[in-house]
DNA sequence: CAGAATCCAATAGGATACTG
DNA sequence: CAGTATCCTATTGGATTCTG
């Protein structure tokens, strides 16, 4: 099985047909799809932005509430533990009074790190022409 | 403002700092970050599907929903419609009878191939150390 | 074939109040 | 401080039916 490789434009067409061939084998099961997991988790709220904040130093879970802007704690708590459960963040707590915990990324969670700066840089370079694309297509239902 | 570069591990988090400083700055929007948007519709249920199912060669409609494991028609002309209006893909309307509709990606929709491939690889390569952490919290959760 | 329209169930997620 | 518990609403998305 080749490996995926991102380095070459060209081949990122090819690295899919591959993927998607063995995704699209019979029994195909959606479960077993280790990119569903993952996008689901990267598409919700609040994980990225979760992500970026720890990226940067480890975080406190009041830190993490003020740096990541109307998250409610309910959330914050949810989205924190399914990190951890991922292995992608670590929960340590420091028996004070009152108690300290504090969050910091995994050796694996810093791994994500690239290839989401790789998406991020994507959807800043393109915001312009989505933006441009929202407003033809619009303008185009408008009309119609 | 620095460009963001993903080509350099260590780098990955600088540009993060950067970036989630110019988003912490006063009077943040959510609405104006634009990772926000792509993750989020990248994060939705069949987006990535459709994606790389259109990136092997123009589909029809029908031939999308097959391709594309149980995703009902509903779902599939929402989805098609979102990443129509954002300008990922183009779809084309062949005068015939019964109607025939092609969508393939654009230019914009080929561009997010790369970072795509990116993630997925990522993905691939860290699945079983996931699956080990759940594992390993799911234990510990079950002691409890 | 390629959808649109309607209905309905499940989930996500915010607000609030409480706890060790 | 760092959550938990409860309630309630909005959105998601599947199933089904209808149409040009």
């Amino acid at each position: 099985m080749t490996r995926l490789r991102a380095d070459n434009p060209q081949g990122a067409r090819q690295a899919l047909a591959e993927r998607f061939r063995a995704w699209s084998g019979s029994e195909f099961d959606l479960s077993r799809c280790p990119v569903r997991g993952v996008l689901d988790r990267l598409g919700d709220k609040w994980t990225t932005l979760i992500v970026i904040a720890l990226s940067q130093r480890p975080h406190r879970f009041s830190e993490v509430c003020r740096a990541v802007p109307d998250i409610s704690k309910r959330m914050l708590t949810q989205t924190l533990r399914d990190l951890e459960r991922d292995g992608l963040i670590a929960r340590r707590v420091f028996p004070t009074k009152p108690p300290t915990v504090e969050y910091r990324l995994t050796e694996l969670g810093e791994s994500l790190l690239e290839p989401l700066v790789t998406l991020i840089a994507w959807a800043e370079g393109s915001q312009t022409r989505i933006a441009a694309a929202r407003s033809a297509f619009d303008a185009a239902s408008a009309a119609a």
